[in-house]
DNA sequence: CCATTTAAGTATCGAACGACACATAATTGC
DNA sequence: GCAATTATGTGTCGTTCGATACTTAAATGG
């Protein structure tokens, strides 16, 4: 059903896609409005009824950045039946994704607002509550691993799950520093032998 | 010996710590010369006049900070015999440092310009420096534990150090969402756990 | 046809940014 | 004492920041 008034003439879900790609490379704050309304090819008139504010638009980006990174997330974390495989998968996926040349390097919750004004401090804020809700998902495959058998009764699924953010974290920092695919999954070798060591009875 | 002109009023080393700790707390472009000036007791003038421009003094800032950061890292990693303990206690001492209450969370070289304007790449790759410079150093301790013996003359340092950077690089991530020194050991416990399934005829 | 609604374009707002011109103050060397 | 040198304080430069007021354009509904 068409709205009423004056129809939009630029297409607001590409609009948006640029928008991401340009906080995920630059930044919440590297990111100017002037370098926002250039790319997406409107007036920041038409940006602000669009979308209320750069802080909101920013918002709608990282909706935007995680809708497409839980489905690969929630994919490969169900895809294989035991936690071992499974975060071994997501740690994989996403080294891929980090390093993609189509897409601006390593993660955008991890790196577009590390450093900001105080002013924008809701900006990190938000960013570090997706991180947490990252860490949880890790965490409730990992207490799946538990109740389903392939992971011992006595894993400190907490500390497990705070290692291997840990390290995926680190790897955005990897790929910004222009680290290749390879490396990438050769770092993802090691952490993945901690694996056994620490649950040594692990049939994963 | 006493030089011409007017004296300095401000202490120019404590002015510079003063600046560390902001740059280090808010990153580079999230502190502003206003913020700098009020903070350090000294007007933009005496700034200019000391130190040259913000991007001068933000490396000055940085090289202090490397200065202990630097004495930290090598007698860590020479206090001991071994590369596996030499590791393990850089990065336990790290660790130490950046969930101190007394100072910033996590690393300087790190968080401080993860995002910029294009306009400032250069204080981004400035930093890039630094850590391949860490990488280099990291790695080079493990050449040394196999020219030495204690790691198997196999062992592909470079994927090493790049793994044992990687976690280090996430623990300033984990540091500045408000992780615990109690996990942030934690999860150094787990990355060390993988030094024995890399190198499993290491004696370290 | 005309009121209503929504979007686009122009032009600009006040604030903050990094940086500096200029005059003044305090020291050294002769 | 006086020139030379260096630091300080006041004030402000031009730019860019995020955000809007206002006018004009294009659609719908009666």
């Amino acid at each position: 059903m068409p709205r009423r008034g004056r129809p939009r003439r630029f297409d607001r879900d590409r609009a948006l896609r640029i928008a991401m790609e340009l906080f995920w490379e630059h930044g919440y704050e590297g990111t100017s409005l002037s370098l926002l309304t250039e790319s997406m090819g409107i007036t920041s008139t038409s940006l602000y009824a669009a979308f209320g504010s750069k802080e909101e638009l920013f918002r709608e980006a990282v909706e935007l950045y995680n809708s497409a990174d839980d489905l690969m997330s929630d994919r490969a974390l169900n895809r294989y039946p035991t936690a071992k495989r499974a975060i071994e998968a997501l740690l994989r996926e996403n080294a891929d994704a980090y390093t993609d040349p189509s897409t601006p390097r390593g993660c955008m919750v991890v790196l577009a607002a590390t450093n900001v004004t105080t002013a924008n401090k809701s900006v990190h804020d938000y960013l570090a509550h997706c991180r947490k809700n990252d860490y949880a998902v890790v965490r409730a495959r990992l207490n799946r691993g538990v109740a389903e058998g392939d992971l011992p009764p006595t894993t400190d699924t907490a500390a497990m799950a705070a290692f291997y953010l840990t390290v995926l974290h680190g790897l955005s920092i990897q790929a910004r520093d222009g680290c290749s695919n390879a490396a990438a999954h050769a770092i993802i070798d090691r952490a993945m032998l901690a694996w056994e060591a620490t649950c040594a009875n692990g049939s994963g």
